[in-house]
DNA sequence: AAGTGGTCTAGACCACTCG
DNA sequence: GAGTGGTCTAGACCACTTG
């Protein structure tokens, strides 16, 4: 799928036929290089011109591949000198939304959960102001006590607005992944959320659904889910064990992928 | 600054002599719409096709624009209908690469420390892992408590190679920012972090230092951070009072950015 | 059919870095 | 001065959504 030219950089033969756009097929191509090693940290990727010759694609169709990788933070760019490999692993647990399953699924473990209660109650105050719900409005309530690798993890109550999906009694397994169910029947993306982690102990309900003792170090977790048109879909209360569950964080500084590179001008 | 074309939308007067790219006038403008209220969530912002005619900009020009909207997350597009203002808030508090001082600032809190130890010590295995360097090397270690208004909040250990920073003890004053101290002095820019969370209890060290009881929840943040180029600079371990520090994350889905919009050929 | 965003071209000028 | 990335133009074709 690719010729070796010159000794160290290799470049793609393009599919113009693909429906895949040509600035992902170099894009993926170059990503490909960097995790099997080719590329190393610190090395200069070729440079906007030189993929736009060799390839013979526009200088901007081949900027716009050499950019994703900055995005995707596996490069970055600077001014004047070109364009390099950042030494961060890309493939450590990143967290994203998603739902325990998919969580769990991408650290190798197999979830499954165990439903405490399923029904419909009062929005209450703060479930109410979290998804702009008046406190009367009713919501479907979903109690698990989440599981990996047969292991107890945490216990989740799960709020949704009932007039989101009226039949979700019939249509949903509760031991199965509520976003998979929301994506398929109704059509409902999350694509993202806010949260507040707090550290606390273990309520003797909680040890006890948890196996483990009371007074026991726990997470948290407060979290409200959005779609993409920014409406608040789902409220989450949950808390996990401190001592199976870690928190895995990469942070980064948002400024960057927003602000115009380089200019000495920005505005703070 | 601005003219009222129509009765909804207003188009900013470009300033073409300036050193600010027109895209990012524009963006500036429409997100100061958008943070005014004028811009309501689900509202279609102007096209690409009429912003280039209205501003008479090139379509590319005005499409940068709306896609750094959309990653900054206050927007989000749809082929074949448009772009829309998103309802999620932009002025939550979301954690970034920052320093205590910097993030206690961000709340309107009074950042200090209170110096515990400041030495040189060999790395030993975590640090020396985390950091790419042999075991024998030297660390500069600076233990604080990181106060907030007056109330201790947490106890964090920083170890820096001394390499990077060897003269750090005459140049760095340990009750102020170490991060704008590394930036200032140095030309050290720390741009990403790795971070892991944990749930404990605080020991009778921490709870002394802590004014808590011993046992109270705390969390163990354990956290790398690195330089532009991914070369890990700093490595700290810290406990954090569970009762007076909450963690507020939002989560987004990071393919988003890195992948070509609305194609049904996206491998996965 | 009209409007929209997604991709792409073939140029251009600039500011910056480095030898 | 040569090479680099940052910005910008004036077009183009496409796939998709909506009326």
């Amino acid at each position: 799928m690719s010729i070796q030219l010159g000794r160290e950089v290799d470049f793609p033969n393009l599919d113009r036929q693909s429906a895949v756009p040509l600035y992902y097929q170099i894009q993926q191509h170059i990503l490909q290089q960097i995790r099997s090693g080719q590329f190393k940290p610190g090395k200069t990727l070729p440079s906007e011109e030189v993929i736009s010759e060799r390839l013979g694609v526009s200088r901007m169709t081949a900027r716009q591949a050499l950019k994703s990788l900055c995005n995707l933070g596996v490069a970055y760019s600077q001014r004047g000198k070109g364009t390099f490999v950042s030494g961060i692993k890309l493939e450590k647990n990143v967290r994203q939304v998603q739902s325990f399953s998919e969580e769990m699924e991408a650290r190798g473990a197999r979830p499954h959960s165990k439903l405490v209660s399923f029904d419909v109650v009062p929005a209450g105050e703060e479930a109410a102001e979290a998804l702009h719900l008046a406190p009367e409005e009713k919501l479907i309530r979903l109690r698990r006590v989440r599981v990996a690798d047969s292991v107890p993890m945490g216990v989740e109550s799960t709020c949704l607005p009932l007039q989101l999906c009226p039949d979700l009694h019939e249509k949903f397994d509760p031991r199965t992944s509520l976003y998979r169910a929301l994506s398929e029947v109704y059509g409902i993306h999350i694509t993202q959320a806010d949260e507040v982690i707090e550290a606390g102990l273990a309520s003797s309900e909680e040890a006890r659904l948890l196996r483990i003792r009371k007074g026991s170090p726990v997470f948290l977790f407060t979290r409200t889910s959005y779609v993409e048109s920014g409406r608040p879909v789902e409220h989450v209360k949950s808390t996990f064990r401190g001592d199976r569950y870690k928190i895995t964080n990469r942070l980064g500084q948002l400024s960057k992928v927003n602000s115009p590179g380089g200019g000495k001008w920005t505005q703070g």
